[in-house]
Order: structure tokens, then sequence, then C-alpha cells
DNA sequence: CGAATTTTGTTTGCGCGCCTAACATTAGTG
DNA sequence: CACTAATGTTAGGCGCGCAAACAAAATTCG
């Protein structure tokens, strides 16, 4: 019956493209079968073979027949048997995590981290650097760092990629840095290079894009399916990582989901972006720290008076937790003003749920109420006005945890056919 | 070596839902191969099979199974065969769209449109009467006009479905109509109902997100791969349809996509839904209208004093396009504002192209150039600045064509795997 | 205690559909 | 008229879904 009803639907309905198609071939079916299994061991686990069998309603001869070359691979492990109600008692399958190592790389501003972690995002080792100002320094920093790493946790496991984030669009298919203001580089072509160095696949990826991936596929098992939802990193700049439908928003040439710069306001303070009053001018940290010292905000200049006063947005949060009246204002009106931008996400996507992640959350019981009674204001219906804002629950690691996403990720995906 | 690219790629990737997923069957491959070659017929037809087994790279075997399936189920026909250079001429296939009937209807605020068309979207018959007050009356309606439309035209073929396209929020898989504010129609289970009454298959879908299908699915032949495209509508209301990624943005409970309720200015005109300073609130035909007499709009009133001053958009385009300043002023401002709405567009979707529909592209030739220079103004990169704005091809037949689009599309579309 | 029952997991045979390769058809050409 | 070159058809192998029988391991019951 929901069968026929869908058959009534557009919904989900995609246009194959007849310029780059993938035809099904008779290898087809078992790929498609194997990683919904593979899913299904990934967000029931513990499960038996049997039950596996009544989830996909298939025979457990074909069970059996997929999870042998799941185990053989390396991607599934057996476990101990279970007690049982009555009859043959059930052995446990699980999804190999350990030993499945990643190498993740988060450059930011003035540091960059690598971390040594398995598939589960649980880390074996942590180092940190001052950012190299070229590229190509990072790169032959990384070929030292990565075959150390690799080297001193040989008997820990194998490593199967590297996932780098950055601050900045990024080509995803060509693994080219296109802009990355903060860093100052453009056009940087460093994923084969970087392969080349380091002798791993590479994944490279726009730091909120990333994060957006890795509460996708790392959030809560069992939990509410996370189609549609919106990441918004709120540190120097404002960016945001758009997932619609499952798949991350690009748009072309790489260039969608800039709702940093959604305009608040007409005569509003001038932004890095070149324009004027985008959401990303009254909420940054920069914006935050300047309205704390009671300095109007201005692009060019506001970087050198933050810096200058010795002050960033840490140091105002915790003045504000000890009570710093001043410091609370300055916070809750950039709440205010974020609400007004996730209004417009609220209104125009109608996300299920928006994730925030930076520094600011950690004043998270002093913005929650702004954010809430900004956006309810400004939402049109009652769904918007509902739509969940919760904070990045692993905030410290959201980045290196999205880069070990885009290792781990594609393991699990659905095979791409038509 | 493409293929060895994307594997380090996480675009296109997607999570599978362990809820809700398609298993593969041994009769999946041969589902996906039809459809592709189904589809390569339709972009490149005339075509051979030779031709397509060079493009899907099989053999030629199997293009002839597969070819007699779909010849058999009136997917596709057989041409004459043509002249070649040399060897065996081959014989021409083409994709049935004669005698493959649909009916739609289009429901707007005063008047409801009834066509019977074909699958390529040529009309055969056209109705109108006035859009009755309650949904039930409508199907009643539909059910006399559409038993004796189908009688009328029972030689020319069998009609395969009827396409709705209503001015509101729908569930496009329940077929429930969520809000249409300018019918007066909330939570009506449409779907259903009509179909027993015109035993037929229905779809109903919202006007701007039908528009959006049909530019996808009917647009020019072998043209660039529109899948990241927004239909913007502006008539009463300012409405749009969202494609990411080839599929249609709907967001939780069906309300996403409402770009024509970004706010432009905090203090601007009241809107009809609640807020201030909407984009529809200054572009809409009401605002325009307003605008050119002289008067501010406002929400509650506008509509009224529109009506008395017996004036409509079409006039003040006409008086425009005869010389008056004050209409040309009004629409232009319109465009202004219409553009300063498609900026916040272009800088979060980023897509690769914007189609406005309406009775406002009569004045294409006035709106465009404030149009494309509001939006370079204020676009953040050189490729937001050059997103290319076309007007609707068949304005007087968009909803329709979307209609028709809403049965005819399924055929065509990729079968849902994993 | 042993047969019956119940549940899990494995093995086996059938058939659909991909895939290769040979074959038939139909034109032009030396 | 044989040769070439192209299109379209037919035949056999082989992988894999699919169903059904079989083996294994536990509990229940006479």
């Amino acid at each position: 019956m929901l069968g026929a009803q869908t058959k009534f639907a557009t919904e989900g309905m995609r246009k194959i493209n007849t310029r780059s198609f993938v035809r099904a071939t008779r290898a087809t079916p078992r790929e498609v079968n194997r990683q919904i299994l593979l899913n299904l061991v990934r967000e029931h686990e513990p499960i038996s073979r049997a039950d596996l069998a009544r989830r996909m309603e298939i025979a457990r001869g074909m069970v059996t027949s997929l999870v042998d070359e799941l185990i053989a691979d390396g991607s599934l492990y057996e476990g101990a048997t279970v007690d049982s109600p009555r009859g043959r008692r059930p052995q446990m399958l699980f999804v190999r995590t350990r030993g499945r190592l990643v190498v993740a790389v988060d450059v930011r501003f003035s540091r960059t981290y690598v971390m040594l972690g398995d598939f589960s995002g649980i880390a074996i080792a942590l180092e940190t650097f001052d950012t190299p100002e070229t590229p190509e320094t990072l790169v032959a920093e990384l070929r030292v760092r990565v075959r150390r790493l690799l080297e001193t946790h040989r008997d820990v496991g194998t490593c199967e990629g590297l996932g780098l984030v950055v601050p900045g669009m990024v080509n995803n298919v060509t693994g080219r840095i296109l802009n990355a203001p903060h860093l100052g580089w453009r056009n940087v072509d460093i994923r084969d290079t970087l392969a080349e160095s380091v002798q791993l696949p590479v994944f490279v990826e726009n730091a909120p894009i990333a994060c957006a991936l890795a509460q996708m596929w790392m959030g809560q098992r069992g939990g509410t399916d996370l189609t549609d939802f919106v990441y918004v990193n709120v540190s120097d700049g404002v960016g945001t990582g758009v997932v619609v439908n499952g798949q991350v928003l690009r748009g072309v040439r790489n260039t969608a989901g800039e709702f940093g710069h959604v305009p608040l306001s007409e005569n509003g303070p001038s932004c890095y972006c070149g324009g004027h009053g985008c959401l990303e001018s009254y909420t940054s940290n920069l914006a935050t720290v300047m309205r704390y010292l009671g300095q109007p905000f201005a692009a060019p200049t506001a970087r050198g008076i933050v810096e200058a006063s010795g002050l960033n947005i840490d140091d105002v949060i915790a003045r504000a937790h000890a009570g710093d009246a001043k410091a609370i204002a300055a916070i809750e009106a950039t709440a205010r003003y974020l609400g007004a931008g996730l209004a417009v996400i609220v209104n125009t996507l109608s996300p299920a749920q928006i994730c925030i992640g930076g520094e600011i959350i950690e004043a998270w019981d002093i913005i929650a109420p702004s954010l809430r009674k900004t956006i309810a204001e400004r939402a049109l219906t009652d769904v918007a006005a509902a739509t969940p804002v919760v904070p990045e629950k692993a905030p410290s690691q959201a980045r290196l945890r999205g880069a070990t996403t885009l290792v781990a990720a594609p393991r699990f995906a659905a095979p791409n056919i038509a």
C-alpha cells in the first residue's frame, strides 16, 4: 500500500544524468544489499544473521553469503554467541572500527591539528603545530608527521586514509582548495600531492561541511534520521554546512551554503566579504569581542583592534559567566542577531535541526533563550518556530571528527547507481 | 582514472536510511538499465540501437532485449530506417509521447484551468471555470469535466494520470494540501478522493515546485543539466521552487523553499505572513500596483485598494511599455527589490540558474537590467554574480506544463534503490 | 533421559538477466 | 560477385538472488 502511494509522488524522484550515469551490472544488486546490510549492523549492533534476514526481508542463506564477504574484507566481525529464550543461540555481528585508522587533519588560522584515530572517532594520538604559510610546507610537514605517527602506532592497525579539513571553499571532487581567505590560499591542488606524500587516500573538505557530515554519520545511534539539517560554525567567520535530502548542498562551483553572509540590515557594519550588514559582521567572534569593547565593528580594522586589546571570545564568555553585565549584554546581542540569521535558514530550508558549533556555545546558557525567542518571532510557520537548535556535543573535536568522517563514511554510503 | 578520483570524494555520497530502504533484487539491474536507456532515447532521439550500445558501453544484444521490452510496454516506438555511409542501415528509436494523455489541472485564486495534453506537453483541449469554494465541489466538478474530456477525445489515446497544481504547501507523499491561504484550504486530503472520482492516478504539487520540475524535465533538449536551480514565481505572492542535487527541496513537513519571505529590511512594509519587509511585500504584483498608485503597501489593506483601483499588474506593464514614467519607475523598483532577494538565493544556494515566472516577465526588458545590477552588487563571488537569470519561456502555460510533468516525469525517473 | 520443538545458520538447485561471442542481415565497394 | 563494414539477433556461460531442504544447537515435555 505504501508502495502504491509513493508511486503517485514525485518525492525523491531523480532525473538520470545522461552524460554521467552509472550502469547496473549483474554485480550491482550484491553491492547494494551488502551496503544495506552493513548499515543495518552499524545501527543495530549487536545483531544476528537471522535478525538481519528479517529486517531485510531476505532469506537467511543470502545473509550468510553477504556476511561472509563482509567479514572477509574486514568490515564486520563475529562476536560471541548470546543467550536466547529457545533454539540455537545466535552469533552476534559487529562493525569493525578498531584497528581501522584514520589521520584527521584540521588546518586552522594559527595552528594545525593532526589526530590519529580509528573509525569510531576515538583518538589515539594528537599533535599540533603552527600552520605553515604555504601549502607546500604543510604537505612536507604532514609527510614527516604522518609517517612517524603510523610508524609509532603500527601495531594498532592499518590506516585507511587521511581527512583534511580547511577553512574555505573546496572542490570535493578534484580535491582543490578554491579559496581559503584566512590562510591566503587560492586554487591549491592539494589532494593528489598530499596523497603521494603520505601514500594514503586523501579527502579534502570545507570545515562546516565536514562537521555537518560528522553530525549525520556519527550522531546518536538509532536517533532521528537527520537528512535535512544545517551546521552553523561561529568562529572568526560564520560558516555553514547544509545537508538537503541526505546530501551536502554544494551549488555550482562549490560556492553554496554561505549563510554567513545573508544580509540582516541594509546599512549594517561593513563585512570582510565587501558587503554590509551580513550575519557574520554581527555574530562572528570578532564582532562579539568588539561589541564588548564598546567599539563599532568594521571589517578592515576589527581584527587589529581585537588583537591589540588582548581579549578573545573565551575571555568575554568567562567574564559573562563571572557576572560581567557588559559581557552578558554583548553575548546576548550576538545571540539575537544569530537568531535572526537562523530564522532565514529556518524559513528558507526548513531543516529538521540546526546545530551550532564554535567557541560561543560555551555560553549556551546565555545565548539559547535569545536564539529561541528571535527565531520564534520571525518564523513563518509553527513548524519553523519549533525547529530544534542544539549545540555541538564535542566542540573541541568537531573538525577532527569531521575529518575522520571524510574517510570512514564513504565505506558505508549507498552506491551511486543510474 | 575518473572512477578512482570519485572514490576519494564525498560528493553525492548518500547515507542509507535503515528504516526505509529499497533492497536490490535480481530484477534491479534491468530496471536501472531500462531507465537509463529510456532517458538516452529521450535526450538523443532519433537514435539507433547500435548508438545506444556505444553510449551505454553494453553489447548490442542487451540493447535489443531492453528495447523489445520498452516497445512492448509502449514507452518507445521504432521509426524508419535511415541512410548510413556504409553497412546495414540503422532503425531509429523514439520515445512515444503521442497518445499518452495527461489531465493537467491548475487551481488558481479565481479560476481553475483544466488541460488535456500529451506527454510532450502539447495541448489537446483546454477548459476553465471559476474555482469552487470548497475542495469537495472542485472534485465533483473535475469528475464531470475529466470524464467528458476523456470521452470526447477517446480516440486520441489513453490517459495516464492527472496532475493537480495548487497555490500552497502540499505533502507530496500523502497528496494532502497542507495550507493554501489564497484558497482558504487547510489539511485537505484531496489526492485519494480525486483519484477515486476520476479513476486515474493523481499527483498533487505546489505550483512553483511543479514549475521547477517542468523546467528540469521539459527544458531544452541536450542543454545544460539543471540539477541545481531555483524557480521564482511572482504573482499575488512570491513563491519559489528549489531544486538541489536534482531533487526538490522540501524540508520537514514540506515547508521549505519560502524565499518569498526572506527579510530585505527590518522595518519594511507589513507582509501577509505577519512579518515585515519580506521580499514578497516589496515585489508581489500587489506591491507593484500599490507602488504605481503611490500608496504604501500594507498587508491587510493592499488587496482591497488594488481591486478598488480597477488596475492590475498587466495594466501597469502596458502603461510602462507605452512610456508611462511612473509605471516604469514602479516596475524598476520592484526589480531592484527582487534582485536583492535573488542575491540572497544566489549567495546561499549558488544555483546554476534562476528562472522567473509570473506576469512581471512581460516587462522583462524593463526589469532585466535592474535585476542584473542588484545581483552583481550584492553577490559574494564572481560565480554568484554571473548566475544566469532567465524568464519562463512559456509563461501562459507554466503551471499546466508543471502539472503535466507531475504525471510524465516519474516514468523517466531513476528507480530508488538502497 | 530422549524425542519433539524451535530457532539459527549453511548448503543446494533453479532461474533470471548480464555478458561474450558467434551469426544473420543489409548496405557499399573494388 | 566476393569483400568490407555496419546494424541487429540469437545462443551459451556464469553470477547471484531466491527458495527450500538440511545441519546445528538450544529448550521443552513426555
